[in-house]
DNA sequence: ACAGATCTTGCAAACGTTGCCACAATCTTG
DNA sequence: CAAGATTGTGGCAACGTTTGCAAGATCTGT
């Protein structure tokens, strides 16, 4: 295709190696650098990555695999990511798992080969999967916490109990929290979370949901209103706004008759009516720090060394317009 | 790291072009094939990407350059390609370029070297520009035409002039459009289809937009407002759910004295209130026909054959909330 | 049973780069 | 000024795979 390293040899009257070093930084004398950068930008060379991936093992790529891209959650991560491999030269290689586990798990094992280092945002798959399938020294986890990798992710606890406790002091004594996916880390932390409650002598009520989407709060919407809560705490805003969008169309008042909050503060958070009120969470910034800090780890290279890196990022209640003072 | 196909080829008796035979489909007899196959499974075997790319130039990658991936326009159009994709053994490398086009055209020649074909969402770059640098052999450009390469997209004139009709249908004489970013190949075509308005005696004031987002909403709303129009275009849901809050945050009144309609229909447009009437497109099967048109493409190889294939999606109004008849 | 066709397999070269080793040239230091 | 340290460069092998070529094995038809 290109022209190649001897193209650029002869071009400058060096050798091979000499220009390769010159292209990686290694130790050639200045005049020499810039003769055979000189030469490289006027035939536009470019070094190919198979052959340099095929030599010393760096593809030159970062992997990213999120379970759905319909999720405007994950796109912001993704935003994140992207964002922050801009200024790298890195590529970003990205697979969508569609929320199935047998094929993340596959995934992973592929993606490994293309890729140097791979952020992964999984919250289905079991811990020990993720131990087995991932090598610590090259893998940061989004959005929960496993010991033994490097992890970025936000608190789930703080915030939901802070969204009890909002609801609590609006006057609510019985609430319901629609789960998200059975399986998932943020959402078992969650639950932990709601412990509070207890202590501030309101109700709760679990309510499960197959899947975190809008479509899902429809269903949502109804059984956590049967529970007779007056304050509804949904697994994330897809769900919130879905259930909303249900409970308005059965002439249930928003925030007058039920109170709803979500998580995660996704865009259309602040675009729905009422705007809603939600636990907002940094997710261009997971995705910003997770490949600063994958980066950091492709280039330490200390081997499996010192206890993994584990960042959490603040997350706080977001008050909007979908909460209000309990009815009576 | 993983085995190589040597330790196949041992593994099983036979030497390495055996194996590498066996597994990508060459001539064997079935006996070893099955005998190959099995003990690479059992190994753990994957051949090697960068070796294979090195000597056959197939990286089995397919490279997608978005504008910005903060628009979920294109997240969705992502998703099309990630699922299709995800049949195939091909990889996706995903690009966003910011609404940078010189880093767009930077990053179009990069990925040319590491991917086997290229998906172009990029409505900024000339056509000129992306004629120079697009291989026609491996390029499918999106949400555009440009003659001499493949595409996939919707016409847009039908959609807008369906809007400016009902509209007109509705009682309003005035109109305004708030266009989408200067340069933009989409933005262009609907301002074609505006011409429709005069035929049907319908004033029409263009308002422009640096860019195409909600913030940018905010802004526009005002200018669309002093224009005196009673109906509104914008040239998509971001820019348009932007207005709408502006517009309702201004005292004023949707639809019973100002008309919205978007353009794209994203999953916010049906989330906000009230919902937006907008002109729908197939985001997703733009994706997922552009991944597999150029998947054809690879396949086929006839080099610069026949004419590029221009593939045309449907679009059409979708009628919800935000228009209504003329004020008095 | 023999010549030729067909099928199956191994050998070796090549893809473009990097990194080790050795050597020459220049610089330091006593 | 000599001996050692330092710096810059070229040669060569290697990474893991594919592929053209040729040789061996098996099969076909007479």
């Amino acid at each position: 295709m290109g022209p190649t390293v001897t193209d650029v040899a002869k071009a400058v009257g060096v050798s091979p190696s000499t220009v390769s070093r010159a292209m990686s930084g290694g130790i050639v004398s200045p005049a020499t650098r810039e003769a055979v950068l000189d030469a490289a930008a006027k035939l536009g060379y470019q070094p190919n990555r198979a052959a340099r991936a095929l030599i010393n093992g760096r593809t030159g790529n970062v992997g990213l695999l999120v379970p759905d891209l319909e999720n405007p959650y994950y796109t912001e991560v993704l935003k994140g990511v992207s964002m922050h491999l801009r200024r790298t030269d890195y590529h970003l290689l990205l697979a969508d798992s569609d929320e199935d586990t047998a094929w993340e798990r596959e995934m992973l094992h592929t993606l490994r080969q293309s890729s140097d280092g791979l952020l992964i945002c999984s919250p289905r798959l079991a811990d020990a999967d993720l131990v087995t399938l991932a090598d610590p020294a090259t893998t940061v986890v989004l959005n929960r916490i496993v010991d033994s990798l490097a992890c970025v992710t936000i608190d789930p606890v703080p915030g939901i109990q802070q969204a009890v406790q909002h609801l609590a002091a609006l006057g609510h004594r019985h609430i319901a929290y629609v789960a998200g996916p059975p399986g998932s880390w943020s959402d078992a932390r969650r639950r932990e979370g709601l412990a509070i409650a207890e202590e501030l002598g309101v109700k709760v009520d679990v309510v499960q949901s197959a899947t975190p989407t809008f479509d899902a709060g429809t269903l949502a919407g109804d059984l956590a209103l049967a529970t007779g809560a007056s304050g509804i705490i949904a697994f994330n805003d897809l769900l919130a706004i879905g259930m909303l969008n249900r409970l308005l169309s059965r002439g249930v008042s928003v925030p007058a008759d039920v109170s709803i909050i979500g998580n995660d503060d996704i865009a259309m958070a602040s675009m729905c009516a009422p705007k809603l009120t939600t636990i907002s969470s940094p997710k261009e910034r997971i995705g910003q720090s997770a490949a600063a800090t994958l980066l950091r780890l492709l280039k330490d290279r200390t081997g499996a060394s010192s206890t993994p890196e584990h960042i959490l990022l603040p997350a706080g209640l977001t008050v909007r317009a979908s909460t209000g003072v309990a009815p009576q």
